[in-house]
DNA sequence: ACAGTCAATGGCACTCAGTGCCGCGCTTCC
DNA sequence: GGAAGCGCGGCACTGAGTGCCATTGACTGT
């Protein structure tokens, strides 16, 4: 149980840290100068952050625990890629209550290639825990490839999400967006779901290429049941 | 230009220094050990690698223009994401033409997490040029995050085909694998091409909450035609 | 055959990220 | 009030990565 005093310190040292980086570059700060700054000593820096790159990452651990977290308490019976889609929702919305760290963040992450490289890593981190869980939870007759095509993919559309809101300034509605995006997700995974002996539905539709596409999609989805 | 001389020694270098991580073990290696071990000085092997976890991907500069080459030679007129599923099954087949490399890469990056989040980062390079290049052709009204979703999921797949293949020892037919993992991308990425008008479609199916959202997608892409 | 040029390399010195170790001071619990 | 635990400062050390200059060696024109 990490205390509240420690957390305050590893923030407040990621926030002159932040500063320092955006005013004077993030080559020419030394993590020496950014603990001058922040009244510490070099050795602390170090205590509280494996790297000099994750001093822009101060909450990284903290939103990894929630997504785990989330998805650990999705009721039996849920559809897992639900799951992974509160899930998702859950972390943008906890991204969304640090506005200020985030903007600040994409500044740097834009300009810094070494501060990008790690802001990959850690989206990584967040598709590996959902790919594992959606590897665990699929059917066990779904397509290898469906767990990591199915993280990468809402992860992507976070990102995106993520990516608009900041890149616009804050103007963005995330949330509605993540939610489209998803709802998205959802109506391509229709044929992916299993479909039950049902009554039947007589449908009218443009005879194109796509159109057959889909209805036999739908023809295999529903002969691979017996 | 660079010449073949160059990249021998480039390869030379690089194998050596994987055989020495595997042997000994990626932390305990020093960069002046790969050095003496390949014959060369220090700065020779810094002026191949930019650091000393790139020694683990030397062909990825390579790659890299395949990819670029093969997305700006697809012809006018074809459907972006079949011109990124061709660059993506093409990068899959040179990756496929190392077999050794592969291999060795693969044992390293399990056990070593820098290297691992090295290959990460290598990915998104890749995925950001696909990215990159959907956004300039996808048709100007599709969803913000489409670019981003549809490359992320073409590469999770990509990865997904050739992680197989890999830990499965070289056994599975991973261009298949991809091969079929794009069919499903096709499949699902139906709805969202444009309908023009065309003769009617007549579809018996059955009545499932599934079916229903197939069909309302399929009614809602037809009616944002005019 | 000889001189001149350019590219690759070697060698050296330097900065700085990251780590291990030890000792100090402050809190907390007995 | 002593003792154990924890966070911190300070120090020394390793090793990655860089800038600079001298050297070698191959290639070209005369």
């Amino acid at each position: 149980m990490t205390s509240r005093k420690i957390l305050d310190t590893k923030y407040r040292i990621s926030e002159t840290a932040m500063a320092l980086f955006l005013k004077e570059g993030y080559a020419n700060v030394t993590v020496e100068a950014v603990a001058a700054a922040s009244s510490v000593s070099r050795r602390t820096v170090f205590r509280h952050f494996e790297s000099k790159d994750e001093l822009v990452f101060p909450d990284h651990t903290e939103r990894l625990g929630l997504v785990e977290r989330c998805l650990a308490a999705a009721p039996e019976g849920t559809d897992p890629v639900d799951a992974v889609i509160a899930a998702t929702e859950e972390s943008l919305h906890e991204f969304l209550s640090r506005p200020e760290l985030v903007l600040r963040r994409y500044k740097l992450t834009r300009i810094v290639p070494e501060l990008r490289k790690r802001e990959v890593v850690e989206h990584e981190r967040y598709v590996a825990l959902t790919r594992s869980y959606l590897r665990d939870h699929l059917p066990p007759d779904a397509p290898p490839f469906q767990p990591m095509a199915i993280a990468a993919l809402i992860d992507a559309i976070h990102r995106s999400a993520l990516g608009n809101w900041v890149r616009e300034g804050g103007t963005t509605d995330p949330e509605a967006e993540l939610a489209a995006g998803m709802e998205w997700v959802r109506r391509m995974m229709v044929h992916q779901s299993a479909f039950s002996t049902a009554p039947l539905l007589l449908a009218v539709l443009p005879d194109t290429p796509q159109t057959r596409r889909v209805l036999i999609s739908l023809k295999d989805a529903a002969e691979e049941l017996p």
